[in-house]
Formats: C-alpha cells, sequence, structure tokens
RNA sequence: UCCGGUGUGGCCAAACGGAAAGGCGGCGGCCUGUUAAGCCGAAGAUUGGAGGUUCAACUCCUCCCGCCGGAGCCA
C-alpha cells in the first residue's frame, strides 16, 4: 500500500496521492492528500456545498468528496460535474459524519481535467443489462460489475503465478504461431503475410508451411519439462470454431502446467488443489468485488465459493459415472452409453445434481481422447481426466502423457497422424523419457465461476467471438 | 453449422390486428450531511432494415442485419 511514485498531476500541489482505496481507509483521517479519478455522482446540498463521489479503479468503493461553494471554481467547473468526468481533488481526509462510509475527503482544491456530455456519456447512473455494456467495452470497466470483474482477473492471474512459482514452477512462453496442428484441437486461424490485397501462401509461405494460432501450448510445454521439471504456460490460445454460446470465446486464455515424474494420481491433486488455492485466495484478496457479485449477479456465489473451499472435491472413474448415470433415472437428450463422449448435460448432472460440488472424472474410453495420453492397463482407457463444476462445466481438462515410445508411435499409426510432423515430440520418448502429466485450465472459465458471470464475454476486457472483433 | 428466442425514446420495458403504458436516466424547480437520496414538473419514439397482407401492422408473412440462449466442439 505505499505512496504512487507518480507525481499527482496538479502544479499546486505536493501533497501524497492517495488511491481512492486507501483514502477509504480509516488509517487515513488527518492526511492532506492528492486523489485522481472520475466523478460517478455529484449530490448538490443547499447546505453550501456538493457532494462528489469519486473513483479510480481502486477499488468498487468510491471516496465521498466534500466540495463546498467557497472553491473559487464552485461555479465554473464544480458544478458542471456529472457521471465519467475527470478530476484531481486535493484535501484532507476526515471521519464521514454521515452513515455509509467511515472517510471522506474535504476539498481545498479541484482540477477538472475532462467533462463527459451527459447528453451522450452513455454510462449513467443506474444499472445496465450485460449486453448494452459490451457494446460499449471501451467505457463498461467505468462501471461497478466489470470495475469488480477485471479486478478479480488480475488477482486471479497473479494468484495462478504465485500457486506455481511458490511450488516451484517454472514459467514458459510457448509459441503463438505454431506449424504443429495440436491433433486436431478445434478449428485453427492460419497466419499468412499479405503483399497488397494477396495473400501469399504456399510456396510463398513466410515460415515455408503453413501455420497457425496456438490452440494449445501442451507439446511445446512437455518439452519444458522433460528438461525442467515442473514447468506451466498461461498465455492466449485462439479456436476458430463457429461457436455461439456463453462459454466459448476464439481468443481465450489457458493456464497448461506440466509436471515430469508425475501420474494422474498426481495430475488430479495438482488441478484440484490449484482450483481450491484459487477459490481461496479470491475469498480472501476480492472480498469486497465477489460481494458485489453476490448481490447483483449471482446470489449463491459466496456461498458455493466457501463450499468449494472446504470440501473435498469427487471422483469418479468414467465407467463409473456412465453406470452412475444410465441408473440415476433421469433421462437425457443423448445417449448414455460406454464409449461415448459424456455431453454437456451428462456433466451438469454430475457436479450439479449428483455430487453438488466439483468432481473429477477420469479413464475415458481411448477412442475419445487423443494420441498423446497414457493407455492404461486395462487396454481400453487413457489416463485422462476433466476437472467439472457446477454452472460451467469442464474447467479443466488434463492427462498423463503417453511416455512409451512403442505405444505412442502405435497411437499415432491408430489415429491416422503424420509421424514426422511429430518428430521433436516423440524424442522426448527416445532419449530420458519419463512419466508425467499435465492440465489445461481455461482462465475465462475460471474467472466464470469465481465472479457468477454467466457469459464469457463478461470476463474478458474485448471478447472475440465469431462475427464480433470490435475495439 | 443447427435449433429456439429477440430487436419499441439515452437505458430498461408494456401494448388480444384498432388512438405507442410505465420505470430509470438526463433537464427545470423544491427540499436535503446527502449517498442508486426524496417530492413536483416539463421534454423526449416516423417500434432494427427492405418488401408484402389488411380499411388498419409494434403485433401477421417473406428476406436481410444485429443481439441473446441452447446444441455440437471444447477451455
Amino acid at each position: 500500500m505505499g505512496v504512487s511514485p507518480v507525481p499527482p498531476v496538479n502544479g499546486t500541489s505536493i501533497l501524497m496521492k492517495l488511491s481512492v482505496a486507501q483514502a477509504r481507509r480509516p488509517e487515513s483521517i488527518g492526511q492532506e492528500v492528492t486523489l485522481q479519478g472520475w466523478v460517478r455522482t455529484r449530490r448538490d446540498s443547499k447546505a453550501g456545498f456538493s457532494f462528489l463521489e469519486l473513483n479510480d479503479g481502486s477499488s468498487l468503493g468510491n471516496i465521498q468528496v466534500i466540495a463546498e461553494t467557497s472553491l473559487p471554481n464552485y461555479e465554473s467547473d464544480v458544478k458542471r460535474l456529472t457521471a465519467g468526468a475527470s478530476v484531481t481533488v486535493t484535501g484532507v481526509v476526515r471521519e464521514s459524519p454521515g452513515k455509509g462510509q467511515a472517510t471522506e475527503v474535504l476539498a481545498t482544491g479541484i482540477t477538472l481535467h475532462g467533462l463527459a456530455d451527459v447528453d451522450t456519456y452513455p454510462l449513467q447512473k443506474k444499472r445496465h443489462s450485460f449486453e448494452f455494456l459490451r457494446s460499449i467495452a471501451h467505457l463498461r470497466p467505468r462501471s461497478n460489475l466489470f470495475g469488480a470483474v477485471f479486478r478479480i482477473r488480475s488477482r486471479m492471474a497473479y494468484a495462478i503465478h504465485r500457486f506455481f512459482q511458490e511450488r516451484g514452477f517454472v514459467y514458459v512462453h510457448t509459441p503463438i504461431i505454431t506449424a504443429s496442428d495440436c491433433e486436431g484441437a478445434g478449428e485453427m486461424f492460419r497466419v499468412v503475410t499479405m503483399d497488397g490485397e494477396k495473400v501469399r501462401s504456399g510456396a510463398d509461405e513466410f515460415f515455408g508451411k503453413p501455420t497457425y494460432l496456438t490452440v494449445s501450448g501442451q507439446l511445446e510445454g512437455e518439452t519444458f519439462a522433460c528438461a525442467l521439471s515442473n514447468i506451466y504456460t498461461f498465455g492466449p490460445t485462439f479456436r476458430a470454431e463457429n461457436s455461439h454460446t456463453s462459454r466459448h470465446a476464439a481468443e481465450f486464455w489457458m493456464i497448461e502446467p506440466e509436471i515430469a515424474f508425475c501420474d494422474l494420481e498426481g495430475d488430479m491433486a495438482l488441478a484440484e488443489e490449484m482450483v481450491k488455492h484459487l477459490v481461496t485466495d479470491a475469498l480472501e484478496s476480492c472480498a469486497e468485488d465477489l460481494d458485489f457479485c453476490n448481490r447483483f449477479v449471482d446470489k449463491g456465489l459466496i456461498e458455493r465459493l466457501q463450499f468449494v473451499r472446504d470440501r473435498a472435491f469427487e471422483r469418479v472413474s468414467y465407467t463409473e459415472a456412465v453406470a452412475l448415470l444410465q441408473g440415476c433415472g433421469q433421462s437425457f437428450e443423448f445417449p448414455v452409453e460406454y464409449g461415448l463422449a459424456l455431453q454437456s448435460e451428462h456433466e451438469r448432472y454430475l457436479t450439479e445434481r449428483h455430487f453438488r460440488c466439483p468432481a473429477t472424472v477420469y479413464n475415458y474410453p481411448k477412442g475419445i481422447k487423443p494420441f498423446y495420453m497414457r493407455r492404461n492397463d486395462d487396454g481400453k482407457t487413457v489416463a485422462a481426466m476433466d476437472l467439472l463444476v457446477p454452472g460451467i462445466g469442464e474447467i479443466v481438462g488434463g492427462s498423463q502423457r503417453e511416455e512409451r515410445l512403442e505405444v505412442l508411435l502405435a497411437n499415432l499409426r491408430e489415429q491416422g497422424l503424420e509421424e514426422s510432423a511429430y518428430e521433436w515430440y516423440v524424442d522426448l520418448r527416445r532419449y530420458g523419457t519419463v512419466p508425467h502429466a499435465g492440465f489445461g485450465l481455461g482462465f475465462e472459465r475460471l474467472l466464470m465461476f469465481v465472479t457468477g458471470v454467466g457469459n464469457i464475454r463478461d470476463v474478458i476486457p474485448f471478447p472475440r467471438t465469431p462475427g464480433t472483433a470490435e475495439f
């Protein structure tokens, strides 16, 4: 909670600059300060002053500023302040005689930086719909909800790094442009160069061969795990899938840890520990923002997060899950049968109705999983796992990787994949192979789970979805 | 890509085919250590676009566009 190193933009003052969050704390009472931010509302009192609510994004709560009519620019500037206007306020933090806030600032000076025309500024002093705010994505972080969501997003990113760094994981930057089509994990975006309006491809390829935006850093991540032992990636991922749902975006962020000398058991334990860690951190570090989400987005949010923090996650094998779904008496649109993938409705039943808590499903039939997953001794299943959470569905997908050279090569052939394209990947099995495992966590899905926000477009600053790449 | 829904003043939202409610915001006034303040008042809409049916279309039909939800796929 240090002092900002940036001097306040105010030629008349060298006073200590505080964030609004700092100024709201009782410890700040008595300090002469400078505050800078955007006005949320102004209320005029006939008692000779106006109330300003100032917010700078440092917290959900605003600081109440008392602007007396005796200020030299009261009529010229203060009276024109409306929602969205930017100001520098100098003054003294004091105990607030009113209800609703511990502190307030009695202004000794207010500098107006920019007005926001009430006829055109779209944010009003009222609730707005998600859809409308999405259409003004450049201004929506100024709203209470999106301020809260993006503070939580920042904190969760930090918590993820901390979680791994504290456990000795090395952060690896895997390529965003890649030539490997990663076993067809969804449609990919091609990367091409332009010669004027003409796309250069084929023999003219910049990289000498077709390239794509990454759909996963996993294969590259494995190479680093087989050298630095425990690694993780955290970066953008791209899918050109033409899907219109609340859970899909064309550009999203993914966390992919990879652990050497680890089996599926250890992989599941790490995934569960991480989810718990993040939820716990959110409850501790983002209490005010979560409380807001709990009141305006999802009434059961905090209770659910506390539940996730405090209770053990369930685990079932795919085989058990199928039996459980077949015997539950519930009718599903899609069939439940050994060998078929679990549908969204099945996953939701398991986590929302049956277990009523996060659940990990493991050991899936090999036929529905990619070539790199480790074949189990039963010959039928692979060491794969999905961590399901209520309301979202799959939030983590992972597996133990096939470390046996001959089995991996057989898998490649079985799935009709070009062996030569995976030479470097196969090399890991040729030279000092080790059992290893990892998983992918969708960052936005985690944020949806933590904030209760129901649409992925509302937890990413500028969402990219089919047909939309505004801002 | 498929299925379903939806598009009404700045925002939200009513209107069985028969004169386009209401709320919020903004504006003006009153009141007020207020706090999404309270009270009063006035203003603001050729109902997404193009056709069509009808004496009459927000309402029914066709096409287009946007948005939302779901499915598939996945994170």
